[in-house]
DNA sequence: GCTCATAAAGCAAATATTTTGCGTTTGTGT
DNA sequence: ACACAAACGCAAAATATTTGCTTTATGAGC
């Protein structure tokens, strides 16, 4: 049951995906995850149960194709004027979102599936979001850390404690990883 | 389905208990997670299938269950006489647990657990670990951030490229991840 | 030690789900 | 337009899950 991305894009596949995506998106919002079932699904989107099967396997896979669309970031970060206030800004509309209940339940639906291609996904959108606010400060001649240390110093930070010890997840919080990784990747450049 | 901690302890229940994980155990080295069933489990446990139903709920929790045991430390970590060592050695063997096989398997088991409180679990041992490790570099008299500057400077960077980007999860990058963290806490403190 | 109340397990019938084989529909490339 | 194959629908078969009731065995109180 290889997950394909895309079969057929044009027509009929298109319209069942779309429908199911619907449907689960709807009975999501009506209905606690343990008794959302893929019959129920199948019946809402107009579409045999079997069709669901063949094409996603479970309904983990399903649930976490749709979350993980949920994750894409829908418009660009706001621009504050500094690299401080973009990391925060950006930071605590994140949060939040992560922290409401629908939020939490596509995080987890995303973290239950199986293959890791799902969440290399929502790796890349952190990746390339970190990148635009990179690329926007030294645009601006701020000085600014690489990709890889923002992720290290906030991403990961703020993503791991919505995963493990979610009361830590917090604004406050957020603005410590967001100063002590600018200043330590500050005072490392000045060293070298 | 609460999930009860110990119900029980002594008598049928723990046997049972361990019955179940044993099975769960032996299954899961010559079966692929997605042709392990609860009848199969049950099977081999001497057990009925209900039993582990009503007490586990589904298979998705018990194997959650098993594999949070799997993650907890078995021996104290090693002393290498400084910090920075003792952080890496503790960083190399996880890594290297966890990038394996049977390692990324108890990971994703554990997050694909509905219960936040497998992986709060999970996030004590951490916890535990890096207090232990900063009390003895004090008692050396070293320098030593806190538990939480180490958990997220070290723990979380590694923990996050381990769900998220497994490639970034290597030796080379742990290595920065300690520099970094102890010489920002060091110098910070320097500066209050 | 013995008894009692009850949590947990066993058993089996009832449901619900997932899988599968096969025929039909419908995009896609020529 | 035609042919090919992917994807879907349908329904039967195979599995898995739930549930009501019975039985067993633990732990508490005497």
């Amino acid at each position: 049951m290889p997950i394909k991305e895309a079969v057929r894009p044009g027509g009929r596949s298109a319209r069942v995906q779309e429908a199911v995506h619907q449907a689960v998106r709807e009975l999501q919002a009506v209905t606690s995850r343990d008794d959302l079932t893929v019959p129920q699904i199948a019946e809402r989107a107009g579409v045999t149960p079997s069709t669901i099967y063949r094409r996603w396997g479970n309904l983990a896979e399903l649930v976490a194709d749709v979350s993980v669309e949920r994750m894409r970031p829908d418009a660009d970060p706001v621009d504050t004027g500094t690299l401080t206030g973009d990391l925060q800004a950006w930071g605590e509309q994140y949060l939040e979102e992560m922290t409401s209940v629908p939020g939490q339940r596509a995080l987890n639906d995303v973290m239950a599936s199986a293959d890791c291609e799902r969440r290399e996904r929502c790796y890349r959108y952190s990746e390339s979001l970190m990148n635009t606010l990179r690329e926007r400060a030294l645009a601006r001649g701020e000085f600014a850390p690489s990709v890889s240390q923002l992720i290290d110093g906030v991403v990961a930070p703020m993503t791991y404690r919505l995963l493990y010890d979610r009361e830590s997840a917090t604004v406050d919080n957020l603005r410590g990883w967001i100063a002590r990784t600018l200043s330590s990747a500050h005072f490392r450049q000045r060293q070298d």
